[in-house]
DNA sequence: GCAAAAAAGTTCGCCATCCGAACTTTGCCC
DNA sequence: GGGCAAAGTTCGGATGGCGAACTTTTTTGC
């Protein structure tokens, strides 16, 4: 196979810079099972050269974003400036947690502001409540859109169009026998969001994990981000979800919309 | 002048792929006051000609880093893949988060944790505590580490002579009346800091701001990391910081050492 | 409102940059 | 300890990316 980062794949033009694609590739080969990694092994997940991983290692080090004792290399802090420049970029996301911490204050459960990049919602800030979650989401950390309360509302705010075409592309990943994994049913489930102004997501993704949703909109009325609430539903009755929960997830939705 | 990010400056080798420099400038150069921007105020920030800025612009649009309206351009969410790429690859930094929030629970204070990259400190995770801090530092945020506490307790981890080295060629910021700014004072505290296992920074950062920190060692027993409790000297005397907050920060640190 | 000028955006010929085949070094197995 | 496979490095040459020059858009001045 051809490399598929080569200007023969992505971008088979003059505007395209390869070097780049395969530099960003080298940093993003790295996660929890590949902590420090030789120049071979490198190549082979990049899907590289040696000599091409070579070079770019080289570089990443030269600019301070790569570390190395000669034999293994590894990622340095200076790759968060990276993903900061996009937190720093949007000025939602850097006066959000206030928010958040507010919130989860108030209700006594964890609470989440992401934003969309389908297939994924992509979370910006959280605040922990008391019980720890069996997962715990970093900044950046991804899941998918149509099997989470805030991708149904996020979603919410696109034509129906729009959606299908969405859903045609995406495999659902069934997470537990709640999931739903139908298009014609998530569809149903984005409709609801849309028409009620808040999506609830019962166990679809964990047993024991009911999240509620509600959009938050810039000055011009576009839902930019959304919010949520997580609790149990053996703590927590749905009927107290909607009737105190709710109300205050919705004004600290406006909060931050105001805010912005 | 020429382009600094030109194999004519940082690494004048065949080991050094300039393109990658220069796509990583591109987007280093959005923050909070550059949230969007035109293809020519790229090449002005990042130090590009308009036709080198506009190809890597293409070429992050492409790959999904970034957005445009076909006159401005903007990060998408897609850029902290990137930062989650060295969070990931940090078995310390994804499973620290329950242990903060356990001991900002236990001791009402908002709480840390950083990794140093001289001359800063880094955030790697925060849990923060009821009052909302004048700043709220996102992971990725960098503070000096010199006038720091968790900064001190990790420069506290290198030899004297290294010290030397490190504190002379940075230039200390006074951020408050009560900042240190000589290097023989900082080098005297990092000292306390080795011979002491705790580092105190009693308002040098920010007036009302006490913070007091200590290492995370791992298994090899190197100081990989550190820990703090931020507090209010008029609301937690120095005495119960050091009686009562101390060894539960210890205790924390212990905990997150036997657990890497 | 229109012309002139300046700034922004785009093209394309050329050559420095980056590619990878070939070579050297390392380390593993019997 | 010798042979072999895998890792790491080199360097000639093709080609990807550079930027001067061009076109388009926006701003300025009257």
């Amino acid at each position: 196979m051809k490399n598929t980062l080569s200007s023969t794949f992505a971008g088979a033009n003059r505007e395209y810079v390869a070097s780049l694609a395969k530099g960003l590739a080298v940093i993003r080969c790295f996660d929890h099972q590949h902590t420090e990694m030789t120049l071979s092994e490198v190549a082979r997940l990049a899907n590289l050269t040696r000599a091409t991983a070579r070079r770019f290692l080289h570089t990443l080090h030269q600019l301070g974003y790569m570390e190395s004792d000669g034999k293994l290399y590894w990622l340095t802090p200076k790759v968060l400036d990276l993903g900061y420049s996009y937190l720093a970029s949007q000025p939602l996301i850097e006066r959000v947690q206030p928010y958040t911490k507010e919130l989860c204050d108030a209700i006594g459960e964890s609470c989440s502001v992401s934003v969309l990049d389908f297939p994924d919602v992509v979370y910006v800030a959280r605040t922990l409540s008391h019980q720890i979650m069996s997962v715990s989401l970093n900044v950046g950390a991804r899941l998918p859109a149509v099997t989470t309360s805030m991708g149904r509302v996020l979603l919410a705010a696109r034509g129906d169009e729009e959606i299908d075409e969405l859903l045609a592309k995406v495999s659902v990943e069934r997470f537990t026998k709640h999931t739903l994994v139908e298009p014609a049913q998530i569809k149903g489930e984005i409709q609801m969001a849309r028409k009620k102004g808040y999506a609830i997501c019962n166990q679809e993704l964990e047993i024991g994990l009911r999240s509620l949703a509600v959009p938050i909109r810039n000055r011009q009325g576009k839902a930019v981000a959304a919010i949520n609430v997580s609790s149990q539903p053996l703590k927590v009755s749905e009927s107290k979800l909607l009737k105190e929960i709710l109300p205050q997830l919705r004004e600290a939705a406006r909060k931050i919309s105001d805010a912005l």
